[in-house]
DNA sequence: TCAACAATTGACCAGTGGGACAATAAAAAG
DNA sequence: CTTTTTATTGTCCCACTGGTCAATTGTTGA
């Protein structure tokens, strides 16, 4: 009986403590490999190198290189999911939690070109794998969401919608930049140009709304 | 004496026949592999299978799988240009060359999923690869360069310099929402969605020199 | 007709990649 | 101290890839 008491409690932490830890090193390692290699030099004994581990280890936590790929990508996800939500727990005007979004997106820690080089390897890689695809697509509806809930009270539904859309393309675009002319952007300039966007935007929209 | 005249016109016409024939044919395969496969999944055996040839005769006209693929990059670059240039002919203000670039970028037969995901697999490429990155850089000069020019009657050369970046910015980022999710956005949500951003940027700097 | 030359092929090679597997070490459980 | 499970390694295999090369087949020019 107190077996499966253990067993229980195994599972919830000590699973946690063993094949959790690997699985978590590997998936930052194969990464770690992607940021430098590309998906086409992405290779599993490179990845194994990095984790200081054999090939065989990787293929013992994770079922092929597919899948383990996908799991780099929710990983990533996530770093840049907390980042947004942890700002957006501080925002208390809708304004503000535009700006949680917006500086989210472009924390110092993360808009860096070898972070930006393995994601955008593994965008080229969505039209390929469903799981990548459906991982994106729950990350972008998020993102979305966030957005909107923010713009509720600053425009119409028709117009949120709208630029919802600009400023994640914007966003998109400007990650975009950095992977291919790092240093053509910075930071601070990423942030002013979406926030830019927003104000514009909605200035136009609330004038519209005006002489109408 | 007629060898040399004959060898001269050669050199202009019948190595436009024949050599340079099976080139643009062998790029375009290449591309179109690109599009099915990703970067990790073009192989040149492929490529050649899909131009209906060998994989010998692939790298008799190309050094190697690298420089194949530069040359694809290149024609799709000059693709797009064309499309641009051919608008720009027609613009007589500064707002229509706007629309023209805008337009350009969105035609409706590039603005397509497929040809996106090429154009994704090549630019995860580009941190790894010298001339795919002088490409690249090449295409957005002449791009900056056309808004630049377009916008220099509409705003001050430092909004000007800004609203660039920020119409460039938001193109790719289009383009990078139709290779995530196919259908997500139209061509005409996607012209309308960058006239508005610069409608509305326009309008704001005006208002801003106004005030000042 | 013949020689030179370009186009094209197919065979071949060495290297690599993903993945299967059996063997071993290490822990956990009992 | 067993037994059972889990972690880990190294080896093996096979398909495939980029690339070389010699041989073959047109084509062109003299």
């Amino acid at each position: 009986m107190s077996t499966w008491i253990r067993n229980a409690w195994m599972e919830a932490v000590k699973l946690k403590r063993l094949s959790d830890i690997r699985r978590k090193e590997l998936r930052q390692a194969a990464f770690a490999v992607l940021e430098r290699e590309g998906i086409a030099g992405a290779t599993l004994e490179k990845v194994a190198a990095h984790a200081g581990a054999s090939k065989g280890i990787v293929l013992h936590y994770f079922r092929n290189k597919q899948e383990l790929f996908e799991h780099a990508m929710r990983e990533a996800n996530a770093v840049l999911r907390d980042a947004v939500v942890a700002r957006l727990r501080l925002a208390r005007t809708p304004m503000e939690r535009l700006d949680a979004v917006i500086e989210g997106n472009f924390e110092a820690h993360l808009f860096l070109p070898p972070l930006c080089h393995a994601w955008l390897s593994l965008c080229a890689e969505v039209p390929r794998d469903e799981k990548l695809a459906r991982i994106q697509k729950v990350l972008h509806a998020r993102m979305r969401s966030n957005l909107l809930s923010a713009l509720h009270g600053l425009a119409s539904p028709r117009d949120a919608d709208d630029i919802a859309l600009g400023v994640t393309a914007l966003i998109d675009g400007l990650w975009l930049r950095l992977g291919l002319e790092p240093g053509s952007v910075s930071r601070e300039q990423a942030i002013r140009q979406v926030m830019d966007f927003v104000a514009a935007r909605l200035a136009m929209c609330g004038a519209e709304t005006v002489s109408a």
